[in-house]
DNA sequence: TTGTAGGCGTTATCAG
DNA sequence: CTGATAACGCCTACAA
């Protein structure tokens, strides 16, 4: 439509003035000023950001990819980037990984130079590729949700959040506590070995030691979670508590003790991890995991490196939150010994 | 960070050559080419999308506004739209109104030639500016769950909706049924208007003539559902059962219900809108409007008519479908007389 | 304070 | 089939 050529001669200036008056610059005559702002307003002029982006080289665009996958919780980090970047006149860009199969092809188009200045990554670990282009093309990134050498982030101390979902359950007087959780895979970027260690340490601490077959891991769903109780109900002594790592197998989990004759939470406590929006719903006693929060921050501490320049990687721990609802309780003999 | 000129110095041609095997153009010897995609391999080289767009006048990018606002419900047509568009290279910009005071910055910045090929607008109604500017400038776009004139457009029939709720209500026995509602306003998308019509046409059909107190409008959110609740409750002659025009107010509905010892469905029957994702876990009764599949033709839609360069508007009516669970039920009278 | 001109990285045209 | 070369629209020295 138009051009600064059309505004400089609508407004009997050169281009570089026009171009002076869109950037700000304090060079300008206020009258000139002035006839060059009425002329982009009566042609309603915009800049190309494509021939803006080309000289400048800077896109002001930040690129976000996510797993949409069909999983309310991550879309909670979008509506934290989003506040973020709102007072920014950085323009969004999104990338949704749906599939396992996606991932190379997203992931070969993220963070190009010249594509984007910044790249935000949700729940989601880079291949070893990816993090070397963005590297070597000193694009800025920040992890949200997940941690990788070389690279910024912003993300849950899980180990903290083991100990913490399994000190409650200690307290309650729970002593056969055993765990449920999937195998580290492209969607749970490496929560898993934090969770892990968060669970030993805890128990070690209280001087429990678990049999190994306490320790399941299932597909990441209800019906892995359900499986991996039946599993665990096969096993002599049974636990009477079991800190899940994800809502999504801890609701199986749920309607699986049912099945099998359980109430919950008199025979047995079921604690999940994320605090998905339906945990709500059902009650679920889980760790929250403030993935707007970490949104937030992400985008924050992105708009920081990209304005400092600064390449060194920064990382930021979050402090998980443990949500008691109604799935977890005292265990049935310290029921019993408290009433003694 | 390389050019296509460094491409074509390492492949030993020249710049032309690479752009066309870029581009995948026929006219290069399957020598040449072999040449010039192991040179390209080896720098790790990749277009510059602003050169490109600059240039090529095309900018590959789909512009999608969307009201956030907390609500999980439009996330749904954003997961249809990425269905759409998974398969193309068409880059997805996303930007979002949070407030209703966002909405003119936003709207300014939307769909500026130059700056996307496309726009998608989600479940908000353009003003009549950004109409007319997308209009001038030949800029594709289209609604999603809201009409407008001159524009694409692929939304709910609101009226079959709304007669589809009130037949369902009449079936069950109710007479006295009554209509909560929103206030049009930027984020209910003229569906209020059709739900009206809806109901209004289905009490006519019936020879029903609802008092025109049985027509609240209030607040869009279950604090707004409550108060008109408490308002119906004041009538002379009480209604049996209300469809109300967002689950949001639905959900007040309900607590109120409550509140006011009126069982549901046993005392008053609730029919909500949308069906967004927790009144599966309410069990509210709703109408369900599917934006992800709404999402999806609308997506489809625009890269039709970004194909085609056809500008002439096209509107695709979606069937809403009536969820029935658990907070209707049949009427008192109705009842009783089928008991006797 | 202002105008002019060169170049950002591509694509497309036009000779060869 | 291939190589120069002229735009694309904007910004920014640089000169005036």
């Amino acid at each position: 439509v138009s051009t600064i050529y059309d505004v400089a001669r609508e407004a009997g200036v050169g281009v570089g003035t026009v171009s002076r008056v869109l950037s700000g610059s304090p060079n300008v005559a206020p009258g000139t000023r002035l006839r060059v702002q009425a002329a982009v307003e009566r042609l309603g002029f915009r800049p190309t950001p494509a021939a803006r982006a080309l000289r400048r080289k800077r896109t002001d665009i930040i690129e976000i990819v996510v797993p949409l996958v069909t999983r309310h919780f991550y879309v909670e980090a979008l509506r934290g980037i989003e506040t973020a970047l709102a007072n920014t006149n950085f323009t969004l860009v999104i990338r949704t990984i749906e599939r396992e199969s996606d991932r190379d092809r997203v992931f070969d188009r993220v963070g190009v130079r010249g594509a984007a200045d910044g790249v935000l990554i949700v729940s989601l670990l880079p291949t070893p590729e990816l993090t070397k282009r963005l590297q070597a093309d000193q694009i800025c990134a920040v992890l949200i949700d997940a941690e990788a050498n070389g690279l910024s982030s912003v993300a849950v101390d899980h180990a903290t959040a083991g100990r913490r979902a399994i000190q409650h359950l200690l307290d309650l007087g729970h002593r056969q506590i055993a765990l449920i959780d999937s195998p580290e895979d492209l969607f749970s970027a490496a929560s898993r070995a934090g969770r892990l260690d968060g669970f030993r340490e805890a128990l070690a601490a209280a001087d429990i030691r678990p049999p190994a077959a306490y320790e399941q891991v299932a597909e990441f769903s209800p019906e892995g979670g359900a499986a991996a109780l039946a599993a665990l109900l096969e096993i002599e002594e049974q636990p009477t508590a079991i800190f899940v790592g994800s809502d999504a197998q801890a609701l199986g989990v749920l309607e699986a003790a049912r099945a099998h004759g359980r109430e919950v939470p008199e025979d047995l406590s079921v604690v999940g991890y994320n605090d998905i929006e339906v945990a709500r719903y059902a009650g679920l006693t889980t760790i929250h995991t403030p993935m707007r929060e970490m949104g937030r921050r992400g985008a924050a501490m992105l708009l920081d490196l990209l304005a400092e320049g600064d390449a060194t990687a920064r990382r930021e721990r979050i402090e998980p939150e443990l949500v008691i609802r109604r799935t977890t309780g005292p265990a049935k003999q310290f029921a019993e010994a408290l009433e003694a």
